[in-house]
DNA sequence: AAACTATATTCTCTTTTTGGAATATTGTCA
DNA sequence: TGACAATATTCCAAAAAGAGAATATAGTTT
């Protein structure tokens, strides 16, 4: 297999390896979200969860939909939500 | 959602965020592998696929097997492969 | 156009991760 | 026991990721 293959899979994981954006994860799994809505379910600073968003949607994880000075964020990757429950069960 | 179980699945997305060690789940996707044989397959120094190792292990995601000299490494969960398929087809 | 709201970006500092080199440990066999 | 082979550990410098604060952008409303 490829080593750009390798790196763009890296990215993906290093985009998951961090607690805030998993529970943004999990958030989105729940169906699409503005960044507002998110910022305030995780109580956390704006700048911190636009970041995040920005590395989930850069590794392919998430996209993004604009709506008037909303932006609506929603998973988009089918299998994401079937490997976090595996990983649930597991922990 | 606990903070615990998220820091618990934040330790795994950091130990398959690596080349190497994405690497290293890929071969042993395949089976068992002992040490010598990783570090031959990946043209890698020793020392560095031991840490990888013992990271990926740590995060509970690969089992060992001792035998003589030897140390026998295995996936030791269930959907991995599943997951990264699907990264594949994705990307 | 001015004020406002939602989101994104930049900067700086601190912490974590990385990879390489050297070395230690443990089991085997003569 | 001594030499060897396989694996693990430690140390260090460099690179990357982290948080927080300040600021910028862009769309909306009046």
């Amino acid at each position: 297999m490829d080593k750009k293959i390798y790196d763009k899979k890296t990215e993906v994981f290093k985009a998951l390896a961090n607690p805030v954006r998993l529970e943004i994860i999990d958030l989105l799994l729940d169906g699409e979200k503005c960044v507002c809505e998110i910022t305030e379910k995780l109580r956390c600073e704006q700048p911190r969860i636009s970041k995040s968003l920005i590395k989930l949607k850069k590794a392919g994880l998430i996209k993004d939909r604009k709506d008037g000075l909303n932006v609506y964020y929603s998973i988009s990757i089918c299998c994401m939500g079937e490997f976090l429950s595996c990983l649930n069960k597991m922990l």
